[in-house]
DNA sequence: GAAATTAATCGTAATTTTGCGATGAATTTC
DNA sequence: GAAATTCATCGCAAAATTACGATTAATTTC
């Protein structure tokens, strides 16, 4: 249920770059996922339950957007007790981030 | 069949921003069409039938993915006699880039 | 005008996505 | 240890996505 199998793609015929691209801006692709990075960005980390709190969709709908994100690499959970505690995948930010650049810069 | 109706998605709920980059986003979502925006970013502007033959899927596959990116405003297609000259639409690009930019740039 | 070319659209199949409520597992708290 | 809290996962429904071949529509070319 993740990028991996979307569909009946054919990722294998694309250049690694593309499908890293592609899975970086699949995961931005819906407006839950962009609003809970933006809380992630905005609160440094934050407990399941305040996303969710945040988020107008039910509990496990916001549940799944997290583990699309997860999933992607963006965001990193840590269990703390019964909470868990997301935060944004800060290497795994800036590498997207990167990636997504230098295909605006490949303009000629 | 575009982003604007996806699932039983509730895009009302979120901000004119966060809609405006999942949209973005969403059209970058799959590595044929980060391939094909690569194509038009290269050749400044390519009929159809050059994409359909680099692009290592059917014609009717490579044309709804036309369609996807043409839907979501980042390219433009215009008719050629029996040909169809695709071509970056340099604004809506620019104007992409700007909101992701803008989106890394959110990071306190 | 018939034949060929080009690209969009149709029809179909398989799978994923989105959403929700209900359930389950893990940990606290009493 | 029973009850409560928290969050992932299950099960389901509706709809979208991805893919393809076949067909259609619009132009050229002969």
């Amino acid at each position: 249920m993740n990028f991996y199998s979307m569909g009946q793609s054919k990722k294998e015929d694309f250049t690694v770059r593309e499908n890293h691209i592609a899975r970086y801006a699949n995961a931005l692709g819906h407006p839950a996922r962009v609003a809970i990075i933006r809380l992630l960005l905005k609160k440094k980390s934050c407990i399941c339950g305040a996303i969710v709190d945040e988020i107008p969709l039910s509990q496990s709908t916001v549940s799944q957007h997290l583990k699309v994100l997860k999933d992607a690499g963006l965001i990193k959970g840590e269990i703390e007790g019964v909470r868990v505690c997301y935060c944004l995948n800060e290497e795994e930010w800036e590498k997207a981030g990167k990636y997504l650049q230098e295909l605006w810069k490949e303009k000629s």
